[in-house]
DNA sequence: TTGATAACTGTTATGGTATAACATATCAAT
DNA sequence: ATTGATATGTTATACCATAACAGTTATCAA
């Protein structure tokens, strides 16, 4: 829920953090952070909200890093599978991660009013979900949890 | 969990039984469940799947109710915002309700590998999503919560 | 180095999902 | 009967996503 604001100089060092956990973790596991994949991610880390494929492959057709749309989706694609960024279903967009490296499954506050998106801690699947899904014989590999609501701010604007 | 399959008697019940509750709850609420809406929320019951909107569409211009994508996406958001149908993010789909007149904020396991979908409860508001949001200041109106993995019929043929 | 393999990129084309906007019709209550 | 709210019909368009295939680059073993 932090916002990030006008601290313009934080936001460097996080958008630098950010890249270089995801440089280190792909030197680790034999990944590639190719131009693009690293841009993005780096795109995603700069804006700190939930951006559409087609906004992100807007800018980079403007830095000649790709104009078509599979260029957007498979670095994006490549980030979520690897955990730097999430996918927000409900927004049909996607966000860098705010925990990069370690191992979670993330739930998502999701303001109606502004689009802002937080990241929470989810544990879906430990609670009565996971039982009822034992119980059914379901198998659980991965959950999303999103929550709509009001966050802080546009609460206050309302009241 | 429970597959239709060949019940076909049962089935029309269950059919019959939703469609009543719905025209009950409307009766009292003032709510108009026009001959579209009826039927949307019928097919929906009778497939007893997750439907896109564009193929509940189908089925509805076949029948002469409509053509254009709005009739399928008006009914649909009428069904949704009464409780009678649930929207699943991960399918762009949407699928009748099965506990149809409870107060609920369902969860979903939904199967990759045959998209058969089936309500669980859910407690995400309750527990440590609650707690985080409410830490934050965030005030949350609704959550959907949802599982990917394996149905039981798929697991067994995987195994 | 070279050649084989796998991974990634560029591009075209297309398919699937969703809604804005406006005209018309119907309902429900006075 | 009139009015105001709600629902429908329709056109047009916007937005989101991926299949398929050709070409390129990285990696590594021989």
């Amino acid at each position: 829920m932090t916002t990030i604001g006008f601290e313009t100089h934080n936001h460097r060092d996080c958008i630098d953090k950010g890249v270089q956990a995801a440089d280190a973790f792909c030197k680790d596991a034999g990944l590639r952070l190719t131009p693009t994949r690293r841009r993005v991610l780096e795109i995603l880390l700069e804006q700190h909200r939930a951006m559409g494929a087609y906004e992100i492959l807007d800018i980079l057709r403007d830095e000649g890093l790709g104009s078509q749309p599979p260029v957007a989706y498979r670095a994006l694609e490549f980030l979520v599978q690897n955990g730097f960024a999430h996918r927000i279903e409900r927004l049909n967009a996607f966000i860098a991660c705010a925990h990069p490296g370690q191992d979670h499954a993330p739930a998502f506050l999701i303001c109606r009013s502004c689009d802002s998106v937080a990241e929470a801690p989810s544990e879906a699947k430990k609670g009565r979900l996971g039982k009822a899904a034992r119980t059914a014989g379901f198998h659980i590999e991965s959950t999303f949890v999103e929550a709509i609501g009001l966050c802080p701010k546009c609460n206050d604007e309302v009241a």
